[in-house]
DNA sequence: CCTTATTAAATTGTGCCCAATAGAATTGCG
DNA sequence: CGCAATTCTATTGGGCACAATTTAATAAGG
């Protein structure tokens, strides 16, 4: 039985592509029963992932978090931070406001209840790791191949920024 | 230098699941420049690889594609399939029909532009390979634990299915 | 039969995502 | 300085994704 290149390529079960569409779907629905009692969505939390990160233990008051630092972190536009933002503020869990020295930049903060949320957030990793049903090593097995796909991804069509030669 | 279990797996670059959230935006954007010349979008690529692969080959009649197993195929519901099909009924790309003899059930095909549309898309798996970096026994030793963490997922919240103990 | 479940799609409402554009502030340069 | 590029955020508009509800048709049980 002979297939043709394209006809096998063109199988969607075949695909790369589909399944990494169809698992990060239905990873995202896997977070709602986690992120339910924390009230934010799955993109709401990898916003207070890396807030909560930059508020760190060492050296608490580095550069602040703006939207484009944010951004920059998460892939992620203004297009998509803004909304997010004002509703994740609407919710009392982040501050937004301009920057004085340049008014073109909007700092974003924790509140003292989104900062609080950090603890009731530290489960979350390891109940993924057994919904996923990998361990650490595992993990690390399957996203280290997919970050250098992402780097390269993003080395063709790079988020704005200078593109050195 | 000792880290909590917890501040390490809270950490956003260590974490699997933004690595695939992210992964998974960048290859569908990396997908773009290729689907533009056919007019669609990616998930309306995704539709149209399942019922060219229903149109295919051997006894094309098999049983005709409807929005359910479109769905069971792509997992995705209603909800977001009929607006995305009647977009590509717009573009006159499939048809939607009523099923005769099941009023409930709405049939999907492909249109002769649907149909001829499948030789632009030949080319396109081998240059995502490309895009990606990626050749065939990586695109597998990557795709493959993905389905069985994909498997998990789908077992754990079955997608409406009767769930046997 | 005839009523009750069940099923398939469609609809509604919320929240992403992203491209493109617009506004406003700042920077660089002549 | 003055003004043209640049930078940062916000806005707009289109297209997913998904939960929850609705509507219509069929199946099942009494």
């Amino acid at each position: 039985m002979v297939f043709s290149v394209d006809d096998t390529w063109l199988l969607l079960d075949n695909q790369l592509c589909f399944a990494l569409y169809a698992t990060s779907r239905a990873v995202t629905k896997a977070y709602a029963p986690l992120l339910a009692p924390l009230g934010v969505t799955y993109p709401q939390y990898l916003v207070l992932l890396v807030l909560w990160e930059a508020d760190g233990g060492t050296t608490p008051p580095g550069a602040p978090m703006t939207v484009g630092s944010l951004g920059g972190r998460l892939f992620l536009d203004s297009g998509t931070l803004t909304p997010l933002l004002k509703r994740l503020e609407a919710a009392k869990l982040v501050t937004r406001a301009r920057s004085a020295e340049d008014e073109r930049v909007v700092h974003v903060g924790l509140t003292a209840a989104g900062r609080k949320l950090r603890k009731k957030a530290e489960g979350i990793p390891a109940a993924m790791s057994c919904a996923l049903g990998l361990n650490g090593d595992q993990i690390a097995t399957l996203r280290d191949p997919l970050r250098k796909v992402l780097a390269r991804l993003h080395q063709s069509s790079p988020a704005e920024e200078e593109v050195r030669d």
